[in-house]
DNA sequence: ACAGTAAACGCAAATTTGTTGCGTTTATAT
DNA sequence: ATATAAACGCAACAAATTTGCGTTTACTGT
């Protein structure tokens, strides 16, 4: 299934409207290998793309229904990745390149859980970031 | 040692001039239980207070010496609180209130180091957020 | 197919958080 | 005491995101 297709799947089944520019959107994130920012969304729309403000509405909407994951990786820059665990929750660490500000979701490395690290301290979510440098970064 | 008397101390051991701005604020942060905002820590300084900017550079300083870590937790707030091991990474992972937005260091939960999650990707360094809801929050 | 309605949209303006420029004051080494 | 670089205050700026509001549009139920 084309990632169109399967974008219009996905918002129906979250409930949500299949607009044009909500599908382009979901289908931008599907084919997205790390999770994006709404400028770089934007960027990638077709020429007669969507307002920026419609763009932030657009992923609040999302994380609201928990379809996507928000990330903050210290530069004070949402970022939205699609979210196959279906939860708000991060299954996975991200990795931030300190050089060129990508992020990468580490989908295959497991975090210890913590589910009360104090007493009376009780976790509900958890976020992990290794931050460093890329393997493109590092090139000499 | 009072705080104040122990804030000389550490502003004279980083090389930093000893105003009375940058005591107080090194002895608020000395007497916080959790890492403060600049809005916090302008909250606490005494009447004739400091300007905004004057505390968001004092904090850079700070930064920079390594004298305090900074946390982002999600809510586009940069937190500062001191460092006791004196290097900006952080050491600890940081529990966050979804209630009251209060940020705790965990100084006492271990947390496992990456080095290199995936080929290539070197790590520097790691942050860990654990979210959820504190006991004061919590109480019926 | 068609009308009603709430969701989605676009535009302008506002908000929030932090930064820069620049002239003045002050801690500290000499 | 004095020179000087660090620290400060004020005003203006900047970037990312949010709010208000009137208009358009996808979907529900005829």
């Amino acid at each position: 299934m084309n990632s169109l297709n399967y974008a219009v799947k996905i918002l129906k089944k979250a409930g949500l409207r299949c607009t044009p520019g909500r599908i382009e959107i979901v289908s931008i994130l599907l084919d997205s290998e790390h999770p994006l920012s709404q400028e770089e969304i934007t960027a990638e729309l077709s020429r007669n793309g969507l307002d920026r403000v419609t763009v932030y509405r657009a992923l609040e909407a999302f994380l609201k229904v928990g379809i996507v994951h928000r990330v903050e990786t210290g530069d004070r820059l949402w970022r939205y990745a699609l979210c196959a665990c279906g939860s708000r929750k991060h299954c996975h660490p991200h990795f931030v390149c300190r050089e060129c500000g990508r992020v990468e979701c580490l989908t295959g490395v497991k975090l210890p859980t913590f589910t009360e690290p104090k007493p009376g301290y009780k976790v509900e979510e958890q976020e992990t970031y290794l931050k460093g440098i890329c393997p493109e970064c590092a090139e000499p």
